[in-house]
DNA sequence: CACTCTTATTAAGTATTACATATTCGCCTA
DNA sequence: TAGGCGAATATGTAATACTTAATAAGAGTG
């Protein structure tokens, strides 16, 4: 029968290990007593007892949480919350992946949404340091001989770009995104960055050293349009 | 000695347990070989004596990158690489948190970023079907007698967005970070969305109508710049 | 010969126990 | 009172035994 077998591929799913069952417990715990960062946790001989389960699994429940910078444990001391990076997940996740190309396409087409839509951030916290900053790494591209040292200076500029938008988050995001685009340097070093029309460097430093933010976002959109092209 | 103090200070950071020493081999291990998805791992015997160490020890390791999706394991036929969601990292640790007001801060700034940049996304991949649940949505909206009804329709047309760009990850990380605005709904009730001169979500809808790429970021500036002016 | 039913094997999941290690606290002594 | 020593405690690690489920192999039957 057809829907037997529907059930049984459903199974599966459905299975979930003490360890799956504890971790959820403990996420509900801290949400219902709303604990904050600092506070602690109950024992892990507490838990056990209290779930009705090994001590061993309740370790492995708290190892994730811990993992995931959750909760941080001393020895005698127990175990206290703490704020999580909220990216930690992320780098995880991405660092040691082989990701396959359809996902690393859309991480790259993420980053291009966010780079033009970064705009806003940079204009209300751009500052002296760092225009001068984009200004020497333009000018350091412009003597650039080999293409290698431009390659890097293409990404200290758009990383500085992110460094400018003061969103330590969004940073980090970048930070952590970064690395898998490192295939892209292929493809782009093919790229003819002085093509007529494109926007250079140079233009968007000129556009961030004006006060006119209405500019910045399509003009990011011609600089990156080889890249958007590819969608 | 202030020097010993500081090497006491260090020692706490530099300290790993087991586990996670094995966690990191393993992650070494998938990478050095290559393990592709579906490509079976070790059996938790084997790599508990090769690393020394007892199976209690491995188990907490494989727990966690369990957790983020990076294996499965089913009872005989041991563990298996998979594809992970490269979102889940950031879902488990994001849900479940009470993130402080800082970081929910960058969180929405994030969102705006996205918003604004999202544009090239849709004009290449917008349908018939997108933009007429749009003008449904927008209907709605005009319709609606109730500020909760409203704040649906608001949170509606922003979602139908990230589906319309036409990126899965893209979709997913919205769908992830959606929760924390909730904080952000109380003061949007408090502001005035018919005020003259801002965008509104039709006038967005006629430039998505048309092919007119340019127009689309400042327009959704505009449309955001009461949450823009909160930065 | 094919086909099903049973049984054995294997590897993950769970439980229990014991011990190591480090940190806190309190007592005790100089 | 200060300082050190030891007891208590909670996490980290190890070892072992058992449970459960899925696969493979083998036996028996049509």
């Amino acid at each position: 029968m057809s829907l037997e077998k529907d059930l049984f591929k459903l199974k599966p799913i459905a299975y979930t290990t003490m360890a799956d069952q504890v971790e959820n417990h403990l996420r509900e715990y801290i949400i219902k007593r709303s604990i904050k960062p600092g506070d602690p946790i109950p024992k892990e001989t507490e838990i056990a007892q209290a779930l009705g389960v090994s001590r061993n699994v309740v370790r492995e429940a708290l190892s994730r949480l811990r993992m995931l910078g959750m909760i941080e444990s001393r020895k005698k001391r127990g175990m206290i919350l703490t704020q999580p990076d909220v990216m930690k997940g992320l780098e995880l996740i991405i660092h040691p992946t082989i990701l396959d190309e359809h996902v690393r396409k859309q991480l790259f087409e993420l980053r291009l949404v966010l780079e033009v839509g970064l705009g806003d951030l940079l204009f209300r916290r751009k500052s002296d340091e760092h225009l001068k900053k984009l200004d020497a790494i333009v000018e350091r591209e412009n003597k650039a001989t080999t293409q290698i040292e431009r390659i890097r200076c293409e990404v200290d500029f758009h990383s500085t770009l992110y460094e400018m938008a003061g969103n330590e988050t969004l940073k980090r995001f970048q930070d952590i995104l970064m690395p898998v685009f490192e295939y892209v340097v292929e493809y782009e070093s093919k790229l003819d960055h002085t093509s007529v029309g494109s926007v250079t460097h140079a233009d968007l430093v000129k556009i961030l050293y004006s006060n006119n933010a209405e500019a910045y976002p399509n003009a990011m959109r011609k600089h990156l349009m080889p890249h958007l092209d590819h969608l």
